[in-house]
DNA sequence: CAAGTTACCTGACGGC
DNA sequence: TGCCGTCAGGTAACTT
């Protein structure tokens, strides 16, 4: 479920229900995420304290407290955060819960428990993209990330260049789904080495990958279930999916079948016939 | 160093 | 019906 737009879809409708509400209590199942979480921390720091903002970067949804508090959670493969009302039946998975100040509260739901969840406490002088995001690129969809850094970063790599778009510390947020489609749009193949691609083929990948994200965020993502209210209605990108999961189906443009192929460990389709070069 | 593999975990699905 | 292998939207820690 969680690439960078179901994570952007998750934000924007949480959003309206975290800001200006205060914490009032945590609850946690005690069941094991991708990293230990933070429980105690939680509890001690965020009690009483107010959310001031909500907002997204590559796959981590971050929530901030005042005094530089910031809660930072990733859904992992099969994550996903919702806003309840407060004493409604719980679900299966469901491992975290903070209790806010309007009878509601935000739960975090996550069946094969990759996600994580961790709180930082900034110091001062220090900046999330200084500390926790360090290692990671930019945001495809913000104008730091050029076709210029994107071809420079690929100069010398064999790699196969949907392996390259799929790696955090180049660019962010992209995951196989966007990785498939985008090439996909963008005519290359996905084994192609990333080093191989010309300035041109990066301008024309790039501008592939943003409209392929921008229209997906545009669908609602994939399906997010459960919202209390309009803004978490079911995404249905699925829909336009032209290659991912399509093997053996006809191209949409050419008809030749879709192949899949494995490209480092991960299921990767694409047309013969659209994405020879 | 780059690139490939494995591990983490649950559940759905197909074959037998 | 059930058992088994395979696969799944991610990432970090390994190995090669």
């Amino acid at each position: 479920m969680p690439e960078l737009p179901e994570v952007e879809v998750i934000s924007q409708g949480l959003k309206p229900h975290l800001v200006g509400r205060r914490v009032e209590a945590i609850t946690y199942n005690g069941k094991n995420l991708r990293s230990p979480v933070p429980i105690d921390l939680m509890r001690t720091q965020l009690t009483g304290k107010q959310i001031v903002k909500v907002e997204r970067r590559a796959k981590y949804l971050l929530v901030h407290f005042d005094l530089e508090t910031v809660l930072i959670i990733h859904l992992g493969m099969t994550g996903n955060l919702g806003i309840f009302p407060i004493g409604s039946t719980t679900a299966r998975h469901d491992h975290l819960c903070w209790r806010l100040d309007n009878n509601l509260e935000l739960r975090y739901n996550d069946t094969r428990r990759f996600g994580a969840i961790h709180l930082l406490q900034l110091p001062e002088n220090a900046s999330l993209e200084e500390t926790f995001f360090h290692k990671t690129g930019p945001e495809p969809l913000s104008e730091n990330c050029s076709a210029q850094y994107l071809h420079t970063k690929a100069t010398g790599r064999k790699q196969p260049i949907k392996t390259f778009l799929m790696n955090t510390e180049v660019i962010a947020g992209i995951g196989n789904i966007y990785a498939n489609e985008s090439l996909f749009k963008a005519g290359i193949n996905p084994c192609r080495p990333a080093g191989k691609l010309s300035r041109k083929e990066w301008r024309t990948l790039l501008d592939n990958i943003r409209s392929t994200l921008n229209w997906a965020i545009e669908c609602g993502g994939s399906t997010i279930s459960d919202f209390i209210n309009a803004s978490g209605e079911k995404g249905y990108f699925q829909a336009n999916f032209k290659v991912y999961g399509k093997t053996g189906l006809p191209c949409g443009n050419c008809l030749t079948p879709i192949k899949k192929i494995q490209l480092s460990g991960r299921a990767s389709f694409y047309c013969p016939q659209c994405q020879k070069k």
